[in-house]
DNA sequence: TAAAAAAGTTAGCCATGACTAACAAATTAA
DNA sequence: TTAATTTGTTAGTCATGGCTAACTTTTTTA
């Protein structure tokens, strides 16, 4: 017998560096991730980080050397994958069955994510009849923890020209997340690139029927399919 | 405006030891709550809760001579409302919608009990259909915070000959949980007290079709109305 | 390649909420 | 009504997870 049922113990602050530095490693698919990056990331000081990250060594959940880049083990990625699910789960479940809206489920979310029963989240799964993707248009990781890391596209790296469709937004930002809705965008919608300006990157789009101008930090935020 | 819709920023602490506090003051009904009867409640040392009593006290949500009985200030009180209809609340969700047994919905009730968000626990309410009592047949206080203590009547305190029905029982231990549904017994079961053992306080009682000999413990924990 | 800047580390501090051990007050029993 | 017991309080310790300030190492830039 494993201990593939040991119910992690793994404080609500442990959790949370996890998944961050997994959402820096994997999903910003950088190719090194230092200490100060994920203080920043985590909005805590370097020495908070360096802190913890000496205590996940210890635990086995992360490898570095001393200067060097972090990176986690098999077991730290697993427990991500784990909290990733829950988070994207639990979004799904607000959005889909409580009306909240696009904006409202991240916060929520990030609280539930640390709730501690694997029967919880296998039955919410199964109670919604396993969706696939949360309401922002990411991958819900299996319960098997199956996780396709699919690579963005972001809306900001494309040219002139360029027909896309919508498939993901970034969901940290609140502000980010009214606003892409308040100009009428949603999953899936198709966006024509009109107007790329060189000097500030900021980008003319047309969808639907409307045509905006938005700024390169926004575009670096929606997630697209090229058509 | 007045602090209404202030988030409170208590602790998952401060909320557990407010919550206990008030089943022990008004659940239980007892004339005196002291600080010992607390911490022997909570699990934790006297000087804990003695630690805690005097935080709660600045922030006026508990009231308390030195040495003297603990009591709850009315904004003390709101706080354990809340928290018994959110923990209530989810409890009903577990059972009714994601297949958790009568003893498992506590444990883990526990925890999303904690978990900030009116809106939450407002559309959770409503996606049930604003259900009445818990599955161990406890009411459920209101959005609004209007909660009826209902004075219980334990199946130990009848005598020989009287005719009872299960109206709630004690949801803190799986093992009594497992127990009652073992030998058949359920919300709404009508029983009869055979005997009563002067000894030991044990009862003989028949139900269904089943007659059972319970301990005087177990009778303590099963509340009933008498017919 | 040396100086400046950035990144990472360490020491030491604080708040929270546990604990034990020692002590004080109140209650109960002899 | 004194003595024992129970109840409550205080002091001091620990772990967790924040912080700032000072320092060191690495990287970048001049
Ligand atoms: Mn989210
Ligand atoms: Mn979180
Ligand atoms: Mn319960
Ligand atoms: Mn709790």
């Amino acid at each position: 017998m494993t201990n593939k049922l040991n119910l992690n113990n793994l404080t609500k602050s442990e959790e949370d560096y996890l998944k961050a530095l997994f959402q820096l490693l994997v999903e910003d698919n950088s190719v090194k991730v230092g200490n100060n990056q994920l203080a920043e990331y985590l909005k805590v000081s370097p020495a908070s980080t360096n802190n913890m990250i000496k205590k996940l060594k210890t635990k086995n959940y992360v490898v570095s050397e001393k200067y060097g880049k972090l990176e986690l083990t098999d077991e730290g990625s697993a427990i991500a994958v784990r909290l990733i699910r829950k988070h994207r789960l639990w979004e799904t479940f607000l959005y889909n069955y409580l009306n909240f809206s696009w904006d409202e489920v991240h916060e929520v979310a990030e609280q539930l994510e640390h709730i501690k029963s694997y029967k919880l989240i296998d039955e919410l799964d199964r109670f919604m009849d396993f969706p696939e993707k949360d309401p922002h248009g990411e991958l819900i990781p299996t319960s098997k923890g199956e996780y396709k890391v699919v690579p963005k596209i972001t809306l900001s790296s494309l040219e002139e020209g360029a027909i896309c469709q919508l498939i993901s937004v970034n969901d940290g930002s609140v502000n980010f997340l009214r606003f892409v809705s308040e100009i009428g965008l949603a999953l899936s919608s198709e966006i024509k690139v009109l107007e790329v300006r060189e000097f500030d990157k900021s980008i003319r789009i047309q969808f639907n029927d409307s045509i905006e101008t938005v700024t390169r930090k926004f575009a670096d935020n929606v997630f697209v399919k090229v058509l």
